[in-house]
DNA sequence: TCGTCATATCGGGACAACACGAAATGATGT
DNA sequence: ACATCATTTCGTGTTGTCCCGATATGACGA
């Protein structure tokens, strides 16, 4: 019943993916719910193109947006659910950490 | 009424503080409510007494965690209600980019 | 005032993250 | 098969993070 040490593999990768400028950047371009080219979404935040690919594959391992092919082109969108989910276990971290003193035990999820 | 492009300062703070390993362990240590001074973190986590001073003042403006002089001791804290701020923010941050389709506009906090 | 103890700050070395251009991959149309 | 276009992967330079030992600050007691 020891409580993890740190957060595991998921929401790691959620968090090192959030906490970028640059990406934050680029996942405002997702909202409304908008589907974006890696083309698009260079245009639009003045990145290169590998530069961006690369910062959506890290956002994609954070469960933060979602990729499919639509003949050659590849269109990432925002994936409400996963993060909520990360966030959710981010949040259940946290309420180990920073107990209102009269904190209920959480359970495992 | 443009939504910001990033988040702003205090958020980016707390996301960098918490999102690193070492000092997710760090804030491990104060499960509880406990208040222990930096060479108590310093040893229970076997890390060198600068780096644990470093990384504490990283989590200090992160809003994490608190200090508080006790003679010529420090103690830290966690800082559940400024926690819970900042996790306020960053999910309303999320809700922007990441819209149940038929999502409510948030209002401007 | 002087010494001591806890903490903070400084300087540096190792390593990861960021952004780029160039080259490889993969899918489409001719 | 070939050319083309979007994307990914690779190699590189630059910048930032992590951790350290050494030194400075600040509080207390003799």
């Amino acid at each position: 019943m020891t409580t993890p040490q740190t957060l595991d593999g998921p929401t790691q990768d959620f968090l090192k993916a959030i906490a970028s400028e640059t990406r934050q950047q680029i996942m405002m371009l997702f909202a409304g719910g908008a589907e974006l080219t890696v083309g698009e979404v260079a245009d639009r935040c003045g990145l290169g193109q590998s530069t961006t690919s690369e910062q959506l594959a890290i956002l994609r391992r954070g469960g933060l947006v979602t990729a499919t092919r639509a003949g050659k082109l590849v269109r990432y969108r925002a994936d409400p659910a996963t993060i909520a989910e990360r966030l959710n276990d981010l949040q259940g971290y946290l309420a180990d950490c920073c107990p209102p003193p009269s904190a209920q035990p959480r359970r495992s999820s």
